[in-house]
DNA sequence: GGATCATGTTAGGTATACCTAATGGTCATC
DNA sequence: GATGACCATTAGGTATACCTAACATGATCC
């Protein structure tokens, strides 16, 4: 987290660092393919994007794409900026889950020293986004976290963690929060299908959560 | 102030917008070199942007470049974007005044209907930015207004309004902002030399203000 | 009335970040 | 060992938003 950040990288640079990061994070291959797909362009300009950053320094190449020491620090402080700003639009201006997540995706590339430390100290030093994601150099430890899915029927679960890859399927926030899937809630598996469809029920209410999203979805049990 | 923008109007739109907003604010003449100077721009750039913003119905050109309802709208949008942002960096981030028009130059771009809605309910519906220039669309009046070399030796006087115009001198927001010569502080001017520069004394302090400065702070007096 | 200045425009060129269509490689699998 | 799936790259092209150099135009001044 050095203060001064001399060249700039613009928006586009960020973008990739960040989704190659993020990727990692998620446990995917990281290679073209997957950055072409979550980023939504063609795979030629993500071929030669990838040219661009290790020209510049910020990858390396090889079976799997790489993100040097510059790269890495580049990537986190993006990501770090984005689930600040996810925080400080939740709690302070009182956004939705998902209308936070859309704007913070903005919000990432203009934060500034400055303003990240004004937020930081607003905000008391957070750990997490509101998603449960780590925010990178918060010093926070993840505890040892399992797939809502892998629990067992009948077991008792705490929310923890909605991985950045569900951030990514439409509308699953919106579903997410107003099924109170969030973290810090509590509830219990009163069911799970073969294709990995858990049922649960939080609040009192039963929800079906898809596998897609429930093998995905970090909690604790209890 | 519509709900729904369609069209999204790329950065690079908005900036001339503002820019020909603010230069007509200034009472300055609304033309191409002003533009480029303001921008730092070459003249050119200026030429061919002015064409796609007319094409855009954007703008008309005339001996003096003026904006249409649609044009007016985008450029009010993105300067009350930009006040809002300067009042929500000093008040709620704590930022310094310099500090806060930079980085609004940045948020301008990125703060959605949402997320201004939530900034003026959060900041209780401000009329002005911290220097004093008015909030479009806050159905804020300005009282009258003199020149602070206007005001007379010896009369006393409440500063009201920093043009936008002095935040591009290098150094002058800072210099006002250590001087408390920032909108509601009263002093007294002690002298007026020929070429415009103002003894002012605030605050039991002495200070010098250039000619330059002087002919554009906007005060009343008391 | 010619020089000068400010202003706008043309012409030609660059970097960024995309695109589609087509081509090359590698791997597993039958 | 051919087929197809998946992946990366090449070639060629586009839009945006700049740039410099050179030129055209109109007003002002002596």
């Amino acid at each position: 987290m050095s203060e001064y950040e001399s060249p700039e990288w613009h928006p586009a640079f960020e973008e990739y660092c960040e989704t190659i990061y993020e990727l990692g994070e998620d446990d995917l291959d990281v290679i073209q393919a997957r950055i072409a797909e979550r980023m939504d362009v063609s795979r030629p300009a993500v071929s030669e994007m990838m040219k661009r950053l290790e020209v510049d320094g910020l990858i390396e190449t090889g079976r799997e794409i790489k993100l040097t020491e510059k790269g890495m620090h580049l990537a986190e402080t993006v990501v770090r900026r984005h689930r600040l700003a996810e925080c400080f639009l939740t709690d302070v201006l009182g956004l939705s889950w998902a209308d936070a997540h859309q704007e913070a995706g903005k919000w990432e590339h203009v934060i500034s020293p400055t303003v990240e430390k004004a937020m930081v100290a607003r905000l008391n030093d957070p750990t997490t986004c509101p998603h449960g994601n780590p925010i990178p150099g918060s010093g926070y430890e993840a505890p040892d976290l399992i797939a809502l899915e892998a629990i067992g029927v009948g077991k008792e679960f705490e929310v923890q963690r909605i991985p950045e890859e569900l951030e990514f399927a439409e509308g699953m926030l919106d579903f997410l929060e107003q099924s109170s899937i969030i973290p810090g809630s509590r509830g219990t598996v009163t069911a799970v299908s073969p294709d990995g469809t858990a049922t649960v029920t939080i609040d009192g209410n039963a929800v079906g959560v898809g596998g897609f999203a429930s093998s995905r979805i970090l909690v604790t049990a209890r």
